[in-house]
RNA sequence: GGGCGAAUGGCGGAACUGGUAGACGCGUUGGACUCAAAAUCCAAUGGUAGCAAUACUGUGAGAGUUCGAUUCUCUCUUUGCCCA
């Protein structure tokens, strides 16, 4: 291609793209010389086409790849295809199609687009999770985990959706309604397998102290997940009708025991045996079932209770008895499905108490108020100070009296300190087709049994009916009927969450080809732990928690294995969002339907409908607002869609798209390739020229520190603003005579530093320049970076006054001297006394004068 | 309601450990080229006053620490995200 020519962006990508696929140039090996990088990225769910939020995340991590490798790293830069999931057994059902072959078809697409942006990836360890080599390891996972008993079986309430015939994970119920049929959730008891993620959970919490390169914010998140709390078990003595002599709380509350003025149980207490015969109880506890499990659901719903003829003694004050309720805020899995009700330092406990008329008496004031203060129309939850409780009065909450508290109970031993945990066991029981069989058998009396590991992988099956209600797979007996060792057996029907195929297919991606196991020892060894992991921050919770837990999970009585952590460095990107359009009839409008005229939008074909413009938000399908990467790489190029994605905002904050900037990105290529032809020509020419103030040579170094700086950091907005730079001072420059060996090992150097974020632009640069010559990433000459002139800043009583080029180093004395012959300070300096004077080598001096 | 961030020209955003605020891009304006337009190139561009040199002012609001604050501390406002 001959530079006088336009840049020709197909011609030159597609001919890179060939190149460095054709020499595997991507492609990773064990090499125990190098240092290893492993730079991953989260794997697309292949939901059809990429979007634009692929294009920023893969840019991002291509980015550190290829700056990696420049550097010398060993580079691991893999990519693969969440591929299980909802969206491809809907699609498929609404098509008439099969899940895998959809998904494929999904997976050869997106291959294809991500190739296009000319990504450094190594293809050859392309994994999928739908693939039975993937999920076969999974299952053996599932059975080693049943062995050393992290998995489990219980009977567990779920959010229900009646419609989807689903359970829904906590994530998915939205303000108590499913979160894709929109039906309103109901609670539901159904046997569940679960992995015990609890029994990781101190560990869980105190490693987080050690990813250092994870953002504070993510590792907040995680903490207050996983909410450890301090609080008592107080064991209530009782007397009723029952055959129940006492009743024991949990409670991270105990110092507000004097207020205590009813017992609160879940409906599958204990207790609650003594109730299957009555109606009345068993329509209540229909009645709770309507409200969902997740905290939300239970603060927001109304609080109702079911009385019993118990009543519970105050373990403090033995002459206080109060009533004994079911209700249904209180769950079974938090503390032992009873909880004291304190209704005046307690909203969900006051509302319960006012329904029922129960006392409210106040145990707790503020501060600033007496100790007649009384709890009116809501609960106090703040500081302040214990009162009306006998010998706890006085006690500052809750910095004292929640320790003090436990400290009496335990002494009078009617409770015990207790460390809870808001995490809950992981269920991973999905009553779905397109996901990981469950590798599990029951018999005729419903005993479990693993399936042999030398008859993994249970496949899923094939030509499955997908429109039968609920779960696909109970409806093929084919399948389930199965027999071990001649026992007839009946499979469990259950697909594994899909966040379980996330949550190890890091170590997939080390060993993608091995048979035998889910990874091979020496290749995890060489290549774990990812060195920086790039993602949303919309799975700051709960991928990055499993993924933590399972590392811990195969750890655990393995000695061998010697990570717990897998991802050393996170950085988690922000959204690619534009504009939302509504016409007159508010109905959402894509970008393509309407234009600009003038200062005001229309609708294309339809100028008289008037376009509403709404606030830049997220790109969305429901909204409408999204611009397909495909159409604009086909317009623009890889190249020009890298740069601008990068350009326009910091990684981690959230970028605005914009077709101008977009189209200025374009053109800049072009501008650079003008440049590049300009260049070329002077370095045929063969001038010499001794150019002493070694201008290029200088800023060239300035650069090199600038943006590995800005590499480092992850200012990648910030690079392409170098890049901008030097094109403005080449630009100039080029104009001057220049020393042709020194322009050309400079320029050489320049275009290597921006061949991260534009690879196939520059690569082509270089090939014209130099040759086939390998290259690495560039050092600055420390010597260079230090200018021997200084702008220093002249201030007079703090406000800058003028500014005197001058050597550097020098000192105080004589840039005083200096600034006496200077017209604008002897202004400002005449008749007037310096009272003090600051010096800040090589960069200021301010004089304190009288005015 | 709780937790964590953020706030800088018309817009997106720069600014190392407190030391020239506004890099770079977009937009806008003026000019060159052209019969004309597009493209391209050159120049200007925080605000106010001034022909200009320059002066004053200016990083959400208010206070504080400091010779000096976009940067540190406190209060407030707005806003985003997460949890409820």
């Amino acid at each position: 291609m001959t530079s006088t020519e336009r840049y020709n962006f197909k011609t030159v990508e597609q001919k890179w793209q060939e190149k460095w696929h054709k020499s595997k140039a991507f492609s990773s090996k064990i090499d125990k010389d190098k240092e290893k990088f492993y730079c991953l990225e989260m794997f697309p769910y292949p939901s059809g086409k990429i979007h634009m939020g692929h294009v920023r995340n893969y840019t991002i991590g291509d980015v550190l790849s290829r700056y990696k490798s420049l550097k010398g790293f060993n580079v691991l830069h893999p990519m693969g295809w969440d591929a299980f999931g909802m969206p491809a057994e809907n699609a498929a059902r609404e098509n008439n199609l099969d899940p895998k072959e959809w998904t494929n078809k999904n997976i050869a697409t997106m291959k294809g687009q991500l190739q296009r942006l000319g990504l450094s990836i190594d293809w050859d360890r392309e994994i999928s999770t739908c693939s039975e080599e993937y999920y076969k390891h999974q299952q053996l996972f599932f059975l080693e985990l049943y062995e050393k008993g992290l998995v489990y079986r219980k009977e567990n309430y779920v959010n229900w959706d009646p419609v989807d015939q689903t359970v829904l994970a906590n994530e998915q119920v939205i303000d108590g309604k499913g979160w894709r049929s929109g039906a309103t959730v109901e609670r539901k008891k159904l046997n569940q397998w679960f992995f015990k993620i609890s029994k990781f959970s101190q560990e869980l919490l105190d490693d987080l102290e050690k990813l250092e390169e994870w953002p504070n914010k993510v590792k907040i998140m995680q903490k207050n997940w996983i909410g450890k709390s301090f609080g008592c078990e107080i064991s209530f003595q009782t007397e009723g009708d029952l055959p129940v002599k006492n009743i024991k709380c949990f409670t991270t509350r105990p110092d507000t025991l004097f207020g205590f003025s009813f017992l609160a149980l879940s409906v599958d207490h204990e207790i609650s045996k003594y109730f299957s015969e009555s109606k009345e109880f068993q329509e209540f506890k229909k009645e709770c079932s309507k409200t969902g499990t997740t905290e939300e659901a239970i603060a927001i719903g109304e609080k109702i209770g079911f009385k019993t003829n118990l009543m519970a003694i105050n373990p403090l004050d033995p002459s206080q008895k109060v009533p004994v309720f079911f209700a249904n805020f209180v769950l079974m899995d938090y503390g032992f499905g009873a909880v004291f009700g304190c209704p005046a330092h307690d909203q969900r406990d006051f509302d319960f108490a006012s329904k029922y008329k129960l006392e409210i008496k106040t145990v707790v004031r503020p501060l600033e108020e007496s100790d007649k203060y009384k709890v009116q129309n809501e609960a106090y939850t703040g500081t302040g100070v214990i009162i009306n409780s006998e010998f706890l009065n006085g006690l500052k909450v809750p910095g004292e009296s929640i320790q003090k508290t436990i400290d009496i109970l335990e002494e009078k031993k009617i409770g015990n300190k207790k460390i809870n945990f808001r995490l809950k066991d992981w269920g991973v029981s999905r009553q779905r087709y397109w996901g990981c069989p469950i590798p599990m058998a029951y018999d005729q009396d419903g005993n479990i049994t693993p399936i042999p590991k030398k008859d993994l992988p249970v496949k899923l099956p094939e030509n499955v009916n997908l429109n039968s209600k609920g779960n696909p797979l109970d409806s093929i007996n084919e399948w389930r009927n199965i027999e071990i060792d001649g026992k007839k057996y009946i499979r469990e029907t259950d697909t594994l969450d899909t966040f379980v195929c996330s949550s190890w297919y890091y170590l997939r991606f080390c060993s993608p080809q091995e048979k035998n196991y889910g990874y091979n020892k020496d290749d995890i060894d060489y290549w774990m732990p990812v060195d920086q992991y790039i993602g949303g921050v919309e799975h700051a919770i709960l991928h990055l928690l499993y993924s933590r837990f399972f590392m811990k999970a195969l750890g655990y009585k393995n000695v061998e294995f010697k990570f717990n952590e897998p991802f050393h460095g996170l950085f988690t990107q922000g959204m690619v969002c534009h504009e939302t359009y509504k016409d007159q009839n508010n109905n959402w409008l894509s970008p393509d339907d309407v234009e600009l005229i003038g200062d005001k939008f229309q609708k294309k074909n339809d100028p008289n409908n008037k376009v509403k413009v709404g606030p830049s938000e997220s790109m969305s399908k429901s909204k409408k607002n999204v611009i397909d990467p495909e159409n604009i790489i086909n317009s623009y190029g890889a190249d020009a869609v890298r740069l601008f994605i990068l350009s326009d905002s910091p990684p981690a904050k959230d970028v605005q798209w914009s077709e101008q900037g977009m189209v200025a990105s374009y053109k800049f290529l072009q501008k650079l390739w003008t440049l590049h032809g300009k260049i070329k020509k002077k370095l045929e020419i063969k001038e010499k020229y001794n150019d002493e103030n070694n201008n290029l040579e200088k800023f060239t170094n300035q650069m090199i520190s600038r943006i590995t700086n800005n590499l480092e950091n992850f200012n990648y907005n910030v690079i392409i603003a170098n890049i901008y730079e030097t094109y403005n001072f080449l630009n100039k420059e080029i104009e001057k005579k220049m020393d042709i060996n020194n322009l050309k090992t400079n320029y050489i150097k320049l275009l290597i530093l921006f061949s991260p974020a534009v690879p196939h632009y520059t690569s082509e640069c270089l090939e014209e320049i130099n040759g086939k010559n390998t290259i690495s990433w560039p050092e600055a000459n420390k010597d260079l970076l230090v200018e021997d002139k200084i702008d220093y800043v002249i201030q007079i009583n703090g406000k800058k006054r003028a500014i005197l080029n001058e050597n550097r180093d020098i000192d105080q004395e004589s840039l005083l001297t200096k600034l006496k012959t200077n017209k604008v300070s002897q202004k400002y300096l005449k008749d007037k006394s310096i009272n003090k004077i600051i010096f800040v080598k090589n960069r200021l001096i301010n004089l304190l004068i009288n005015e």
